[in-house]
DNA sequence: AAACTTAACTTTAGATTAACCTTAAAAACT
DNA sequence: AGTTTTTAAGGTTAATCTAAAGTTAAGTTT
């Protein structure tokens, strides 16, 4: 990799800062910090960070604040936007989409989780610019974002049917025999019924309709437009 | 034996490479090992495995761009990919199949379960076989996609059917008695009955034409452009 | 409460069989 | 030799069987 991705956390919590520097820094990133909004939009316009982790619940001026402004700074508005919020917020969540964010964090923070969605946040902002967006046949997959939408109607998955969505979309055409599909989703140690895979792909054509998902019999599904 | 598999595996924690070395050898594998993707790049250019075993989550280059850069390599294109991955550890990972992987295992190791997956996955592309794509006179097969393609329509076989022509396009020209034919399908232990294999037969020139399958009386059938 | 899994039952695609037909190539007969 | 049986092997079709998938609802888990 060509740098090091650059992070600016901005927190009103010295504690939360310092666990953010410690797991970021731990993975390579280089990791710059401020503990309320307008320090944060100072020291953003100076570093110009790759990525920024946003509390939403701060004095003076909060996350959503902070967002809209820095997504006025030409020089950001490419920047990747992350809040940190409390679960269950929820309306908190659909107002930062429309203050710019890209994400979303849930404390209290998952460790790992933070990693792997701080990689998939870069890796699609990247050089590489592999979307993570998928749109076939009237059906459009955003794999970070959790949605899916058919024919502009939003469509609520839940995490398995998701799961399963995505993984026989990421190759349309392609058969996924049940092993696969046990393997990739549930994990190889993991033993479950042998009618689960078959609930879930009930789901998933009830919701998004029969035709795309085609049965191949003692092989397994495929996903075709 | 010809010759002993090679196997590459590459992941940041020298534990789990100690550990994947250990049961590999033990399983009679030439095994070389590499601490990150970039590193995993330049050994398995040098040492052209026949199998390469990637962590999905490794800092600086990640599995998945590993993978996908592999794959633009030539001399590995053919190269069997499999993803090592803890279970749910994020949904972009499930489209680990777009980047190009073959299959996944799933973290923590199960040791035989890793040997019989190994095994599995060398058999199917092994030496006798160069690619799992073939095309003859105008029909291709993909035979890890159960995927069957006649002058670019696709068709779909059952599973009985398409079993049967993967045999015989393994060879084309070459006869295959009811014997080799039996015994590579059924099993040499189940026994069916004298025209089930004609049956198959037909419903295989019915769907691909008749010109493709070749019947030699009083021996078999073999397949030909 | 929503999502996931399981279990019991139904349905169906696909595999097998069975009955009959066609072909080819040995045998048998001019 | 050439023609006609005979016969064995495979072809065809439809009926039957069966394992796999579909369905639904009732547990379980989160």
């Amino acid at each position: 990799m060509a740098k090091k991705p650059k992070i600016l956390c901005v927190d009103d919590e010295q504690d939360i800062l310092d666990l953010l520097t410690f797991n970021l820094e731990k993975e390579g990133y280089e990791v710059c910090t401020a503990i309320n909004g307008k320090k944060g939009l100072e020291v953003a316009k100076r570093e110009l960070p790759d990525l920024i982790i946003l509390d939403v619940m701060m004095p003076e001026m909060d996350g959503m604040e902070t967002c809209r402004e820095i997504r006025e700074i030409p020089s950001l508005r490419h920047a990747v936007i992350t809040f940190l919020t409390a679960r269950n917020e929820d309306y908190s969540q659909i107002a930062g989409f429309e203050a710019g964010a890209d994400d979303f964090i849930t404390k209290p923070i998952r460790q790992r989780l933070l990693i792997s969605k701080i990689k998939a946040l870069l890796r699609r902002s990247g050089p590489n610019e592999k979307s993570t967006e998928v749109s076939i046949g009237g059906i459009e997959i955003d794999r970070d974002k959790y949605l899916v939408t058919k024919d502009g109607v939003q469509i609520q998955l839940p995490k398995k049917e998701f799961e399963l969505l995505v993984l026989l979309s990421s190759a349309p055409g392609r058969v996924f025999t049940r092993e696969n599909i046990l393997n990739s989703i549930w994990g190889n140690d993991v033993i479950v019924g042998d009618r689960t895979i078959d609930v879930h792909i009930r789901k998933l054509r009830e919701k998004l309709g029969d035709e795309y998902f085609k049965t191949i019999k003692g092989v397994g599904y495929k996903f075709e437009a």
